[in-house]
DNA sequence: GATGGTAGTGTACGGATGTACAGTCGTCAA
DNA sequence: TTGACGACTGTACATCCGTACACTACCATC
């Protein structure tokens, strides 16, 4: 339910929440009546008492500025949901060896079904390069992929061209391979059956996380 | 350039941002005192005038908790607990109707350290709009925030403007705060403090996700 | 016409707070 | 060995700030 509150009491709750964005700290009691126009202290501290006892507003006690604003967020409670297996965290994938060898895994991350659907055949790759930036996949952005040997036409793909692993959308054509970056700066790659280079898809992206 | 400080003017700023992150208000110099051991409030000045002048702080002078921490260095790592308890997904906010948790909950994602630090304080939220297109946030994307009411400029936000949340850049001035989107054809939103609208900084973005 | 809530004026007290002054101790480069 | 700097102790003071007390006024409605 939103509290009833007065006009008066609004522009009070205004004024703190406006000040606690603008300067970093919420208002004193002069601020705030100054800022409202009131000359006295006192009537200010009136309407934190009522804004204190409906529950928007919290206090401490004889503390300079010790007003907090009760977020609109309710504080929840909810059920813990099961422990979920450690999806690893791959460093350099190189050819000739199997994608979850020991050596390469940096770490592992834990994520539930809401993130990963088929966690057993999923993998975590930290992103280099800016090639996919046309679809919002950024340098240092960890990507999640989900092993499989092949992909539909223009998903987006982790693949290995000779000794190098790559993201791209895939696109298969006769005799060749167009792997294409979202960012126009970069040429599409084309592999040709004849070139003789080694080609394989390792999984399609299924997931994209990034830390801010 | 990252400012080269001292161990002990890295703890004071490490402070700081944790008490206005944790309470909402900067703290005072006797808090910063008592929360390093030191039994002078002197001491701490030293260091506030230094952390000033190589300008990772702005102060207020004579004012009750007049520190603000002005650029965004890598968040201190905290303890880091072993259990991963599940993070809930809100769906939309209004903040005239503050909606209770189990309707407002869509689901709950269990996500470990990796890729939520301040677990307790974080919820996920579902971006509407492609106005944060420019920083790779796309509609559909699940953010991660960190509720705080307070943030540092430049960070990316999730604000309530009257009774609509929305995801932009925050920037703090004088009389007004900006909201700015990174996708140009979005203007900057700017509250000024006349203006008698409910503004509040509801969290932080720490996080980005998005299935593909 | 009594009651209770809202909104305010004016004054005052004591502790919190920023700040200044006077020193101490150790390190490290000139 | 001088001096700059970091880190700190200890004291002191004017002002800021939360809070309390006394009082006025308006307005519903019971």
């Amino acid at each position: 339910m939103p509290p009833r509150l007065t006009k008066r009491r609004e522009q009070v709750l205004a004024f703190i929440r406006d000040h606690a964005a603008r300067t970093g700290a919420p208002p004193t009691v002069r601020e705030i009546a100054a800022g409202l126009g009131i000359p006295s202290p006192n009537a200010v501290v009136g309407h934190l008492a009522a804004l204190q006892r409906m529950g928007v507003i919290e206090r401490s006690p004889r503390r300079a500025r010790g007003i907090r604003t009760v977020s609109a967020l309710p504080p929840l409670s909810l059920p813990i949901p099961e422990v979920v297996p450690g999806i690893p965290i791959l460093g350099r994938i190189a050819a000739g060896r199997p994608i979850y060898a020991d050596e390469n895994v940096e770490g592992t991350i834990a994520a539930d079904p809401f993130l990963v659907r088929d966690r057993a055949e999923t993998f975590v790759l930290r992103v280099q390069g800016d090639s996919m930036s046309g679809d919002a996949i950024l340098p240092g952005d960890y990507i999640f992929v989900r092993r499989q040997p092949v992909a539909e036409r223009g998903q987006i793909v982790v693949a290995l061209i000779d000794d190098e692993a790559t993201v791209k959308r895939y696109f298969p054509e006769p005799r060749r391979v167009r792997l294409v970056a979202s960012n126009p700066a970069y040429a599409p790659i084309v592999i040709r059956q004849e070139d003789g280079r080694r080609f394989e898809v390792l999984g399609v992206v299924t997931g994209v996380f990034r830390r801010v």
